[in-house]
DNA sequence: ATTAAATTTATACTAAGTCTAAATACTATT
DNA sequence: AATAGTATTTAGACTTAGTATAAATTTAAT
């Protein structure tokens, strides 16, 4: 509950995330920030990448991968993973409303979140052909 | 695509997944071949694991922990983790196909499966009088 | 300016899992 | 049954992703 302390490391880091177009893991991350000339060390990458996750402000994604990646959208959605080539897209539809209340009913659950990840062939994988 | 060989080991390991209630990670699983007699080589546990995996005849569930978990039943469901005790329960209502065509409509993708995670408050952590 | 608190840095360490090479166990063939 | 060939297990080294620690540095407060 403390105020949010963006230092020059956490600024630069969470900037890079923000503009990323993919969902780089921290390991891409350092190789990017490398790349604009920043030289932070290992573990300030990962304790940004914390910081920056419990202030809300950029996403962990764990995909079942061994690596989490990270994403600076934090509106819920949700991924989907090209089995073939490997790249992650966004899900913007939400699981209905109505499946999460079965869900919680059968289980006797409270249910406050869901993780999906879908699994399956993208465009380009499906037609090699340019 | 070769024939299913069932060593003693590998047996050993499919019989402990199966008749567990719940979802061991593979340290848990070793703990629990130790406790029944077996001495199993560290390594020989995760290689029987893959190729029990491989062979369909288990589940690996990767629900965003440290490890893995290994899961007897092999027919479609799903899990939902209670952030209070981590424990682990299954899902059984599959998510709508009408919510998967729309996903696989919105990213061109051929969706060939979906890995789904709940996270909530289990009935005993919302009810903690015995 | 002095002190205290927070952060970064370098490096050691941990946890989960894979890889490797030798030893052992199976299979098929004679 | 002996032999050779293939598959599996074993022990232990290694890899990868991430955390922990303690000293050095930066920032904030008095
Ligand atoms: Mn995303
Ligand atoms: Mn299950
Ligand atoms: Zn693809
Ligand atoms: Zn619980």
């Amino acid at each position: 509950m403390s105020r949010l302390n963006l230092t020059t490391q956490r600024k630069a880091i969470l900037d890079l995330v923000q503009s990323c177009e993919d969902h780089p893991t921290a390991a891409e991350i350092m190789e990017r920030l490398r790349m604009k000339g920043h030289q932070f060390a290992y573990g300030t990458v990962y304790n940004s990448l914390r910081y920056l996750t419990d202030a809300g402000l950029i996403r962990e994604l764990k995909l079942g991968e061994t690596a989490s990646r990270y994403d600076g959208r934090t509106e819920d959605h949700y991924h989907i993973v090209c089995k073939k080539c490997g790249r992650v897209d966004e899900v913007l539809s939400a699981p209905p409303a109505e499946w999460i209340r079965e869900v919680a009913a059968k289980t006797n659950y409270d249910v406050h979140h869901s993780q999906v990840v879908f699994e399956g062939v993208c465009y380009s994988c499906k037609h090699p052909n340019a």
